[in-house]
RNA sequence: GGGCCGGUAGCUCAGCCUGGAAGAGCGCUCGGCUUGCACCCGAGAGGCCCCGGGUUCAAAUCCCGGCCGGUCCA
């Protein structure tokens, strides 16, 4: 860990309370407390937990502990902020929201848009699978769900807001005042943050083994592994809303005070009994010199409660084991209703992945447990009623997490179903389940090696899984990169867009009416084909809605636009072929209205779709993509299951309701702090943009999203709406396609086209369709049928000819071309005549194709006869001792059939 | 987005390594046994071996590309 100048930790606060610097002796850091008490910071792995023995306010729940916190700081001038969703969509570097500071990444932290309120107060639920595996064992140090408490200020060049000074001073008086903890107990360690390319000082503070809160000063920016000062410096703290909880409760896990009425609840669904309470008491206290991660700091924590409980090692670690995979349970189980609550479709890419991670994590937990046919649909569900009053988004998408879990236990069943057929052949085959044989059964299969273990001892087979498997599977992938999420590759070459950079932005007229379909410009500058005006009503590609087309005219010659792209805030028109253009000329521009005007009918119509959508689906479709030409619409959505035929007549009945009822459809500017304040985070639908006014387009009481695209001012004008298809592009998304006001006839007349050629081939007319088709499959069944009886009399025919034949080889035509029917045939006949060589050619593409069999009682090398013929035929064959081919030109067949019966006759 | 695994009868899969007869079990049809049946016995139907290209005398099998599904990881 980096070390900072010392004096960055010095603060006058801390000589007033009276604090002072001391340095660990076995944990070599520098902390700051009230009197000498401490050798050590009271921090894990230095000391074990003796919170309980440490007063403080009464016990707290979740949900009091994050009361108290916001109203402390509410009462300290900080303005209450609502939590973000779990899934950090606005993030294209992160799936999940980790952190409070989150949030405000990037657009606020890099100065672009003003923090919804500053100083702010916000209780923000976080989401970090890194630890994943140690959930549980350490009795609530680790979480993969938890909710970050925190305060933050943003101090601009032209504005402090506060700095370590009070942010320590605030600390101090919410821990001594607000959880009523002793100030000697109290303990500022020093410490130094970094993340998502920032940096600065930070104390972590720590309470009778718990780390509390962490305060970071971020003042910094990482630049090739240097530090740079950044004008904003901003204050991030986080405060662990379910440590302080469990700071007061003073239970024997934090999961006993997290989960209250849910632990006996899943106990009893589960099967685990509650332990001894001596046992898990030493457990409590053991708990905070355990290192997950080192198996040998595990195997001494089981010694240690063992001593101190006084109970059998083997006991303890039966019990503890168990414990672990209950906690896991009911951790992993919160996480998913958050992570469905938010709108996140499990599926093998994405966030969504991360989703299904924790959904099989918890299903292999619960068959360790032996309760793999408990519902985790019913687990969720109490999490979703205990949670609910905290995080209502749960509540409102209950039917959805319910399903959703659901279908995530089906699947799951399915691959240990799928796995535990393939490892009962291996053990079968190979009497055991190599390492080698783990790593794909998990990697490939999906099938985690504790399930494959206790498989095989049902078997009578004993398989060590290596405590650290997971690592040697992940030594085998790739280093991981960058997440890719989808960015708009650039259009238009790159000198191209340097220089059209130069110029200032563009004036979009068709912001200003979205109808404009002519206008006048002035020419800014001509490069090639490229065209730069001050103003246009030409709309470029952007938001999944494809450019305008048109023409330009100087001075009565006119030019055709055929492309039209964005280069920053300068739009790029691109002609038909270079014009003899002048900086400066006046131009006249007009449109394609009726290519634009079907894309805006397309445009418009996948909004009220999205409408649409979410009624009929739930609030966790999203959009996954979009794209509109003046063809079709086609937009991607997120969603677990295929629709059914039902809902996609749902879907279109309502769009055409929404048409009908010509609601107006207004697009307007509004700052983004107040859009997402108002209307929620399902504006972003095709992304975050990074500017703090945004253009927001609302179908008025249907739905309202931000977006760059040219629309429709009323519903009526879509005219009609029609899905003409949709598929599954890929787990937990599926595409639609459809059309929109005088696209629908058209289709509908390609459609009728397309019957009518049908019919027209089959030889009916187009009613008859149906009739005639089934009359054509019919007629070839019964054509089949006779070619094989007439099949049959021929190869009685050549069996009689063979039979007749005084010679050893014989040599038939046949007619048909059917390589694997005539080696059938001469199976059958060398094993009927053992003694003969048979040869079947028939004539394919001017040549002769001769199949060529002899009985097991020929003698003769088939394969080397036909080769050495082959090659004196100036022709290529050959094959094996009894069966070969070769292909020879018309004219030679005669020649070759010749010296075959030479040979083999 | 990348790695790995897979696509063969209605279903579940074998065959592929080592190129030259497309198979098993369940299901289906018919017949027998039986009061009846999820049992038993006998017979039978049912396959563009995912698609395209290449290598080869010859490809389900080897090589390349694509499509689809699964899975692990970002």
């Amino acid at each position: 860990m980096q070390q900072a100048d010392p004096r960055e930790y010095d603060l006058k606060v801390f000589k007033e309370i009276g604090f002072s610097r001391r340095r660990g002796k076995r944990c070599k850091v520098y902390f700051w407390s009230l009197d000498d008490r401490f050798e050590e910071p009271p921090d894990t792995p230095c000391i074990e937990y003796r919170f309980d023995e440490i007063p403080s306010r009464p016990p707290m729940t979740v949900r009091e502990a994050r009361e108290l916190f916001i109203r402390f700081f509410e009462r300290n001038g900080h303005t209450p902020v609502k939590p973000r969703p779990v899934v950090a969509r606005w993030r294209d570097d992160l799936y999940l929201t980790i952190a409070s500071i989150v949030v405000f990444q990037p657009h606020v932290t890099s100065g672009l848009v003003p923090p919804p309120a500053n100083p702010l107060v916000i209780s923000q639920p976080s989401i970090r699978l890194e630890d994943i595996d140690n959930v549980g064992l350490t009795i609530g140090r680790h979480l993969t769900s938890f909710e970050m408490a925190a305060h933050h200020a943003f101090n601009y060049p032209d504005r402090e807001v506060y700095w370590k000074e009070e942010t320590v001073r605030l600390a101090y008086e919410f821990f001594t005042k607000e959880m009523k903890i002793p100030p000697e107990e109290i303990v500022f360690v020093e410490s130094w943050w970094e993340g998502g390319g920032n940096a600065g000082p930070s104390f972590e503070v720590v309470v009778g083994g718990l780390e509390l809160a962490t305060l970071v000063f971020m003042k910094y920016k990482v630049v090739n592994g240097g530090y740079e000062e950044i004008p904003l410096r901003i204050v991030d703290t986080g405060y662990g809303v379910e440590r302080l909880a469990w700071f007061t409760a003073k239970t024997r896990t934090a999961f006993h005070t997290i989960y209250g009425e849910l632990l006996p609840k899943y106990r009893d669904m589960i099967g685990v009994e509650e332990p001894p309470d001596d046992l898990l008491y030493a457990a409590f206290k053991s708990a905070g010199r355990l290192d997950p991660e080192d198996p040998e700091s595990v195997e001494s924590y089981f010694n240690l409660v063992s001593r101190r409980s006084g109970l059998p090692m083997e006991q303890v670690k039966g019990v503890l084991l168990r414990e672990a995979r209950l906690y896991s349970v009911l951790d992993h189980a919160r996480t998913l209703a958050l992570m469905l609550g938010d709108g996140i479709v499990p599926s093998n890419s994405g966030e969504g992945y991360l989703a299904r991670l924790v959904a099989r994590r918890m299903l292999k937990q619960l068959t360790l447990l032996g309760a793999a046919d408990v519902r985790i649909a019913d687990l969720v569900d109490l999490q979703v009623g205990y949670w609910g009053r905290d995080f209502p988004q749960l509540v409102e998408n209950r039917d959805y997490i319910i399903d959703a879990a659901d279908l995530e236990q089906e699947r799951f069943k399915e691959v240990i179903r799928r796995g535990s057929r393939i490892v009962r052949k291996l053990i079968k085959r190979k009497k055991g389940v190599s390492l080698e044989d783990l790593i794909t059964l998990y990697d490939s299969h999906g099938i985690p090696p504790e399930i494959i273990a206790e498989e095989a001892s049902k078997l009578g087979v004993k398989i060590e899984v290596p405590h650290n498997f997971y690592s040697i599977v992940a030594s085998r992938h790739s280093a991981p990169k960058k997440i890719a999420r989808k960015t708009e590759k650039a259009a238009l070459p790159g000198e191209i867009i340097e220089w059209a950079s130069q110029y200032r932005p563009t004036r979009p007229l068709y912001y200003e009416n979205q109808y404009t379909r002519s206008f006048t410009a002035k020419i800014l500058g001509v490069k090639g084909e490229y065209l730069v005006l001050d103003r246009t009503a030409f709309y470029p590609t952007g938001g999944g809605q494809l450019h305008d087309t048109g023409r330009i005219c100087v001075a009565g010659e006119c030019y055709r636009v055929v492309r039209v792209e964005k280069a920053g805030e300068v739009i790029v028109h691109v002609l038909e072929k270079p014009a003899p253009l002048i900086a400066g000329a006046e131009v006249w521009g007009e449109i394609d209205w009726e290519r634009r005007y079907r894309m805006m009918r397309h445009h418009t119509v996948t909004h009220v779709l999205l409408g649409a959508l979410r009624r009929v689906l739930g609030s966790h479709v999203w959009q996954a993509g979009a794209e509109k030409t003046p063809e079709k619409g086609r937009f991607d959505f997120t969603h677990h299951r295929p629709l059914t035929k039902e809902q996609l007549r749902r879907v279109e009945e309502l769009v055409n309701r929404v048409v009908d009822e010509k609601r107006p459809v207004i697009a307007r500017f509004i700052p983004k702090n107040l859009a997402e304040e108002k209307y929620g985070f399902t504006i972003y639908q095709g992304g975050v943009p990074m500017k703090p006014i945004i253009r927001l387009v609302e179908v008025k009481d249907w739905d309202i999203e931000g977006c760059g695209g040219t629309h429709l001012s009323n519903t009526g004008e879509i005219g009609g709406f029609k899905i003409i298809n949709t598929e599954k592009i890929q787990d937990g998304v599926i595409r639609v396609e459809y059309v929109a006001g005088t696209r629908v006839p058209e289709v509908l007349q390609e459609r009728e086209e397309l019957v009518e050629s049908v019919a027209k081939t089959l030889g009916v007319q187009p009613g008859q369709l149906l009739a005639g088709a089934k009359k054509v499959v019919e007629t070839l069944k019964e054509a089949q049928e006779r070619l094989k009886a007439y099949r049959e009399i021929w190869v009685r025919g050549v069996e009689q000819q063979i039979a007749s034949s005084q010679s050893k080889f014989t040599a038939i035509q046949a007619v048909e071309p059917d390589r694997r029917e005539i080696q059938e045939l001469l199976r059958k006949l060398t094993t009927k005549y053992p003694d003969k060589t048979i040869a079947v050619y028939y004539e394919t593409g001017g040549h002769y194709q001769v199949e060529i069999a002899s009985g097991p009682q020929v003698g003769a090398n088939l394969g080397g006869i036909v080769r050495e013929t082959a090659s004196k035929l100036g022709v290529k064959g050959g094959g094996s001792r009894t069966y070969a081919s070769i292909r020879v030109p018309r004219e030679k067949l005669g020649e070759l059939l010749e010296e075959l019966a030479n040979r083999l006759g």
